[in-house]
DNA sequence: GGATTACTTTAAAACCATTCTAAACCGATT
DNA sequence: AATCGGTTTAGAATGGTTTTAAAGTAATCC
């Protein structure tokens, strides 16, 4: 993507990039990166999310618990969100039919959509 | 609510439930009140706003930039959210509608949903 | 009404996710 | 090998939110 091929951009790269599609905090991805016995200023993985969302290799979504998550799915979809965890979880797109959408402010675009259903555990 | 009505919750109050719904968040409620012509500690204003919601009377939505907003319309609707400006924007629930909605994960309840349209001015 | 008790407000400090800074560190190119 | 640009890093700074501990205020009891 226009990126140089650096040590620190491979790791976390090859971590996100498994075919599986997730959901990543920095602080998350810090940790998966320990359990490979490395390390990572933090610093370094917030410009490595910033410079592969920047390059449309992650999406941004809705931050949750003042935590910046990124999702590797870019396609069009929704999300449940577990309130206790902070965990996001897919939700395939076909499952759900928005119909009759408002017309937008005077003046302005839309630029995404995203419907999130707030779930938590069942006592 | 069954909380004191302290000068300050007065206070508070009088600005959020007004008849007229709006999102506010601490900073911006400070600001108002400054322009009454009062003080109050961003403490408290943090404390009020979330011991409305506890009781009942606001509504949590999405952080938006870091900041937390709160909701005087308790009823199901959407948000239309300026990138730009971080200000929401209510969408009347009769303008979407929402249908086929996906099974929850195992021993997950639905607590909420919300539909958020970002948008931006137009160039 | 005055004393007691429980809850509130407050300024200041602490917190914590994120961003910035400036120095050290590559990696490619000459 | 020397240089030059982008990159990583530790540590400091930032900014919204929460905590702390002391001072203030409302409710309760006599």
């Amino acid at each position: 993507a226009g990126l140089r091929p650096t040590k620190q951009r491979i790791c976390v790269g090859r971590l996100l990039f498994t075919g599986k599609h997730q959901h990543v905090s920095a602080d998350g991805l810090q940790l998966q990166i320990r359990e490979l016995g490395q390390k990572m200023a933090l610093a370094t993985i917030y410009n490595c999310l910033h410079q592969f969302h920047n390059a449309g290799l992650l999406k941004k979504v809705n931050a949750v618990n003042d935590v910046i998550m990124f999702d590797t799915n870019l396609s069009y979809h929704h999300h449940f969100l577990n309130v206790d965890t902070g965990e996001l979880t897919d939700i395939n797109k076909e499952a759900v039919s928005i119909a009759g959408l408002p017309s937008l402010p005077d003046g302005f675009e839309a630029l995404s959509m995203e419907l999130t259903i707030r779930v938590k555990p069942q006592i």
